[in-house]
RNA sequence: GGCCAGGUAGCUCAGUUGGUACGAGCGACCGACUGAAAAUCGGUAGGUCGGCGGUUCGACCCCGCCCCUGGCCA
């Protein structure tokens, strides 16, 4: 795919709806109540779901229990290519413009919090070139996260003093765009701030042992769809050499499975623990951003709720 | 019933030739996060060292009895 417009043409009349939470809260049912509402269509900010193939494990709505809404971005990468933040975010301000200028309300849903503040905000990516990646990813192997860390100091002092030494794959970005722009990186820190004025984010909250208790569940669920053998044709297909693919939650795991890492019992463990951990992650990631309106998951009217947020904008 | 091995953090296990457990990994919790983000990485809290008695200035480490687990033999 190609590169996309940064911004999308004002359309301020069509508000623009991203439904954020973790996993297993429910976001996919309350995006078909609130597009149908709404009068919109599903715009997904999930970086697993972009996946052909990669169904059960990502929990994708399959296209008969999507009651007739359009859903876009849902299988556009083949399992062996990578998945980019900055890639994405051309794809998904297209296809929210696209929806605007039908008069159709997009409704982002996913909870890749990166990949949805990288579509709502102001958010510039300084850009990147794969062989001179390579060479740092070579480099790094080498000498160690803290020597390049080292280097990363006297190149951009800001930068370093933000990156603890042992993140290896921030270290290698900065120095990545510093060589690259021969600014610092930390000049392009973006701000919290919408593209478009129109723009709600709506967060749909649930207790962390209410929510422990269901990603169990639905992993389960998971196992019992066929989610192994949905890994074993996905592995003929090139899975294990896809870079972002290869890494999704269960998939991951049970890859490990089949090369006779662990047992299949242990797989299920770990994808367990593993979804719990990522929940966390993206509630740190969702909780410190001031401007979601939470909805309570079993909240009875959280429809109304959340269409009264959106309404709100029109004020 | 006899013999052997073992009972140390929520889990799996290190460890001290007797002197306040450097405990580790995982989990839990908190946090960072800018072109792999379901990724990558940082921090914090958890232990009456199975129970009771004895020896000793001092025992989780020695002795005795008991309880529990696994294995072997009858």
């Amino acid at each position: 795919m190609g590169a996309m417009p940064t911004a999308p043409p004002s359309t301020p009349d069509v508000p623009v709806v991203a439904l954020v939470g973790p996993t297993a809260v429910g976001k996919s049912d309350l995006s078909l109540a609130l597009a149908e509402t709404l009068g919109g269509e599903v715009v997904n900010t999930d970086s697993m779901q972009l996946y052909r193939g990669m169904d059960i494990g990502t929990a994708k709505l399959p296209p008969a229990e999507r009651r007739g809404i359009p859903h876009h971005l849902l299988d556009v990468l083949d399992v062996t290519e990578t998945a980019t933040v900055a890639e994405f975010q051309g794809w998904a301000r297209a296809a929210i413009a696209g929806c605007r200028s039908r008069g159709v309300v997009p409704v982002l849903v996913g909870g890749s919090a990166l990949y949805t503040r990288a579509v709502v905000d102001r958010f510039d990516f300084p850009g990147t070139e794969p062989e001179l990646r390579a060479r740092l990813e070579e480099e790094l192997a080498e000498v160690g996260a803290p020597a390049l860390h080292a280097r990363l100091t006297e190149v951009d002092p800001v930068a370093a003093g933000r990156i603890i030494p042992t993140n290896s794959r921030r270290v290698v970005r900065a120095l990545e765009v510093v060589e690259l722009t021969g600014r610092p990186f930390s000049a392009s820190l973006p701000k919290q701030e919408y593209v478009d004025a129109a723009t709600v984010q709506v967060g749909l909250d649930c207790p962390r042992p209410v929510l422990h208790a269901r990603i169990e569940e639905r992993v389960r669920g998971m196992w019992e769809a066929g989610l192994v053998d949905e890994v074993r044709s996905l592995e003929a297909r090139g899975l294990r050499e896809g870079l972002t693919a290869s890494r999704a939650l269960g998939y991951q795991q049970l890859l490990d499975h089949l090369s006779g890492g662990r047992t299949e019992e242990d797989a299920f463990e770990a994808t367990v623990t593993g979804t719990r951990r990522f929940a966390r992650r993206q509630d740190a990631w969702f909780r410190k951003d001031p401007r979601i309106t939470w909805v309570t998951w079993d909240d009875p009217d959280r429809v109304a709720a959340a269409v009264r947020v959106v309404e709100a904008l029109r004020r």
